[in-house]
RNA sequence: GCGAAAGUGGCGGAAUUGGCAGACGCGCUGGACUUAGGAUCCAGUGGCCCAAAGCCGUGGGGGUUCGAGUCCCCCCUUUCGCACCA
């Protein structure tokens, strides 16, 4: 009987399921627990082979571990509330639950045609009320603590999605879902304070020591912790201090003007009796209109107004003049800087621009500066010159000893500043979690009590898709009686960024059908952290960062015992595949991840209806989405795991190629035909000849455990291709040892099965053995058997002149250095020579050198 | 511009600590079986050379070493991240 995937892939789908084999009682508390998860995904309908790769391994992984005798626990959920929902409902009409519903069950079946294995008994869905009552409750918690607020602040608007966006969702002034260009407007919002944990998120960094440097330098660079100093500078014009921020006090004594953001609260004070004070005020209002992305891209050629005012530079006690920068953002630091053109390269540029003077006050080691004919500022460290008390220091103590004198004659302090701002957390949309506040004209804002929690999304709104949160034109949610006073208010009709749903879901798992607590800290405490997390590097910041974040703030409440949620962190790459080639837009080779089905047809990510023609138009056949139904039919699920696995490092971005799938279907043909030519063998007497194969089996024990510690998938199923040829070859050759050949060949089933589980099932019960079901079956190698029986010498003398000899395996470096010089009479170049090293490769050969 | 990672056959990619470069797979070539093959099996497949011997080969150039894809220096290219953050 030939391999026929379709015939025992949904038997044996079912008989997993059927015995709940993944399923762990986490009041259980025997064996290595090992806490795995996958990102949850956003359900939006269809799966194809690029987000197959992320579960894919997630599965190997977990079928490993459970091999292995782990208690390993792999949970999954849906992180189903979002916008994609809300459009489908505005132009299919179809609600917002059931779209997402309908695409739960879709994504869930893929799941299971993909054989992979998850706790369904711990499923949750953030759009379920017993979910986010809880994201309500942690609101509610924030607020108490004062990490949540409301503010007016300028917030980004992106009028494609008619919302507000986290700054982390602003990506080069563009939001980050549609591409329209963000706004900023002025609005009240709600914010958690994360800028409250921005220290111990940048320190804990250096405690997780499994993540990629390239994540870890991601978050810092956006925590942007900086150490400097607030220093004030008398503005006796308007009779008060402006105060600056500064990395470098020690430049202070070359700091020749000020600059202002436009939008400081100093300026219309500042310009108040300028004779250009219109002019001035109508360039600052230009400025301010620009997105960011204008006023960046504008900025590389500085622009600015003097205000006519002057400040007195605390140190010097000079009038330095008062400038207003284009290049001076209002949201950092204190929104003013003092200029230092000598040695910042921004202010030089101003400066020239503007023939302010430019001082030099740092000298670099090995020449002298001459402001004259600087091209450049001197940006590096050097010496103090021309900087009262700190003249002749070296840049790091001038720092510190400046900073002292600034903080002794009270003139300023030492501060750590942070890029990270707020998190802003309101949606002016529809599908997400209900801020649980009322407003009331007597007692002003009110959290809902947490007895009267979940406040549940109503079901029944129209979606017209016309501007604005349709919540907010649903009288019947929005009149609320005051929970305090009982009078007539109005609820908050913004919802939470769904990031705020994600930032704790891996915790609830532990207790998701818990309706009384948000969850049980002590089962929690023992499986927590998440041991290993998976999921795409697009999350390196956001996500991950917020995560972080709430999981410290349930650290102060002393629900958990850890700081840092997720102790390994793996992010796959990529798969792309080549799609139809337009020699116009040269649209050749697309990430897969960016791009969506729906109903059936491929769209950008991101995009709604625009991309249809250039995209939607190609048929399927020639297009670069892969839908797994079509791969499975054909070769099936365990096909497609092999070849997901095979074609390049789970890390890397890897290119999808239809023709490459053959490797892996022989692969697994081959591993059936095998069996059935094992079963045909008839002697049990052990058979010389078989070492060969033996060796092979195990040292491909060893070295597939090895791998997939690393993650090292593909070279792992490279491995188990070379055993399965050993034993072809051994058949080949006329071996006839069943017993040998069985041995050899149940290793191979039982190493292959993480990657391929349904065939690698199949088989072990047709050699009669129950089945693995997730048992604990992992062989272990015997270091023993592993050994070559001999080793190869290569002699070399001055790298030139070479031999070769071959010695009995299992030598050791003194035995195979005598016995190298034993045979010096065959070798007549070792005569006289001096050894000067011996090479010992346990395995390969032995390299002898000599001189 | 700054920071990080990476450059190996026609392609995806292998190569514990420096130790037989190109494992494994795709593709290709030849053959077998076939009415047929886009199915299956066998053999070959880095380059130069009819072949052998030999020589040359891991982006380029230097260096260390008995020995370098691997270590050090310089350069080039690509990808990713950051980009007026004072």
């Amino acid at each position: 009987m030939s391999y026929d995937p379709a015939s025992i892939e949904s038997r044996w789908q079912k008989r997993w399921a059927e015995a709940r084999v993944a399923e762990v009682d986490v009041r259980n508390d025997e064996g290595e627990k090992y806490y795995m998860l996958n990102m949850f995904p956003y359900p939006s309908g269809d799966l194809h082979v690029g987000h197959g790769r992320n579960y894919i391994l997630g599965d190997a992984l977990f079928r490993w571990l459970r091999m292995q005798g782990r208690a390993a626990l792999n949970p999954m959920g849906w992180d189903a509330f979002g916008l994609p929902a809300e459009n489908a409902a505005i132009t299919r009409g179809i609600h917002p639950g059931e779209w997402t519903r309908n695409n739960i069950a879709r994504e869930k079946a893929q799941f299971e045609r993909w054989g992979i294995l998850y706790d369904w008994s711990k499923e949750l869905a953030s759009c379920d009320p017993r979910y986010y009552r809880w994201n309500q409750w942690l609101f509610l918690q924030l607020l108490e603590r004062g990490l949540a607020y409301r503010a007016k602040a300028p917030v980004n608007w992106c009028p494609g999605c008619q919302t507000v966006l986290a700054n982390e969702q602003v990506v080069d002034g563009r939001c980050e879902r549609c591409s329209s260009e963000v706004k900023q407007k002025d609005l009240e919002q709600w914010f958690f304070r994360i800028t409250e944990y921005a220290d111990r998120l940048d320190a804990g960094l250096d405690t997780l020591e499994h993540w990629s440097d390239k994540v870890k330098v991601m978050q810092r660079n956006w925590i942007g912790r900086s150490v400097g100093a607030d220093v004030r500078f008398a503005v006796p014009a308007i009779g008060r201090d402006i105060t600056i921020f500064t990395t470098r006090p020690d430049t202070i004594y070359g700091a020749t003007f000020m600059v202002l953001a436009p939008e400081h609260p100093d300026v219309p004070a500042l310009i108040r009796d300028s004779p250009v004070r219109e002019e001035i005020e109508q360039w600052s209002e230009k400025v301010r209109n620009q997105t960011n992305l204008e006023r960046q891209s504008e900025a590389s050629g500085k622009e600015g107004r003097f205000t006519g005012q002057f400040a007195i530079n605390p140190l010097t006690n000079e009038e330095i003049p008062i400038w207003l920068g284009n290049f001076v953002l209002p949201q950092y630091g204190t929104g003013a800087i003092m200029s230092v053109p000598a040695h910042d390269q921004r202010d030089f540029e101003f400066a020239r621009q503007y023939g302010l003077e430019i001082r030099v006050v740092v000298s670099p080691e090995e020449e002298s500066l001459d402001s004259t004919f600087m091209e450049a500022a001197w940006t590096g460290d050097g010496f103090s010159v021309a900087s009262g008390s700190i003249t002749g220091l070296a840049t790091m103590p001038a720092i510190e000893q400046i900073s002292d004198e600034i903080e002794k004659r009270g003139i300023g302090k030492k501060t750590v500043r942070y890029r990270l701002r707020d998190w802003l957390i309101s949606r002016q949309r529809y599908w997400g979690t209900p801020i649980p506040i009322v407003y009331c004209e007597k007692c002003g804002t009110v959290p809902v009590p947490v007895d009267q929690l979940p406040v549940e999304l109503p079901l029944d709104v129209p979606f017209t898709g016309r501007e604005g949160n349709p919540l907010a034109k649903m009288d019947s949610f929005v009149q609320v009686a005051c929970p305090r006073c009982g009078d007539a208010a109005r609820r908050e009709t913004d919802t939470m960024d769904t990031f705020v749903d994600s930032s704790w879901y891996f915790v609830r798992y532990i207790s998701s059908h818990d309706d009384d607590q948000i969850f049980d800290s002590k089962l929690v405490n023992r499986w927590l952290p998440v041991d290993q997390y998976i999921g795409g590097i697009e999350h390196a910041i956001l996500h991950l960062l917020y995560a972080r974040f709430v999981t410290r703030v349930l650290h102060d409440m002393r629900l958990v015992n850890f700081e840092e949620p997720f102790t390994r962190l793996f992010n796959q790459g990529m798969i792309t595949k080549e799609g139809y080639r337009d020699p116009s837009n040269n649209l050749a080779w697309v990430a897969l991840d960016e791009v969506e089905l729906r109903d059936g047809l491929p769209f950008r990510k991101g995009t709604e209806l625009e991309l249809v023609q250039e995209i939607g138009k190609m048929s399927k056949s020639r297009f670069n989405v892969v839908p797994p139904d079509e791969l499975i039919a054909r070769y099936g699920a365990d096909t497609e795991r092999v070849y997901t696995l095979f074609i390049a490092p789970p890390d890397k971005e890897a290119a999808w190629s239809d023709e490459g799938v053959i490797g892996a279907w022989r692969f697994l043909s081959r591993v059936w035909s095998l069996g059935e030519q094992v079963a045909t063998l008839r002697s049990d007497e052990e058979d010389p000849a078989s070492v060969k194969m033996i060796r092979k089996t195990h040292q491909t024990i060893a070295s597939v455990t090895r791998k997939l510690e690393r993650f090292e998938f593909n070279t792992a199923i490279s491995s188990l291709m070379e055993l399965s040829h050993a034993i072809a070859d051994y058949l080949a050759a006329g071996g006839s040892s069943r017993s040998d050949a069985t041995v050899a060949y149940e290793s191979l089933l039982k190493l292959l099965h993480p990657f391929a589980p349904h065939i690698t099932e199949e088989l072990w019960e047709k050699l009669g053995h129950e089945p693995f079901l997730l048992t604990s079956s992992w062989p272990a190698a015997d270091s023993e058997l592993m050994k070559d029986e001999v080793l190869t010498f290569v002699v070399q003398i001055n790298g030139k002149l070479r031999a070769q000899m071959e010695l009995p395996a299992g030598v050791d470096e003194s035995t195979a250095t005598s016995e190298a010089l034993q045979h010096s009479k065959v070798i007549p170049h070792l005569e006289g020579k001096q050894v000067v090293k011996t090479i010992y490769v346990p395995g390969k050969l032995v390299n002898l050198v000599v001189r």
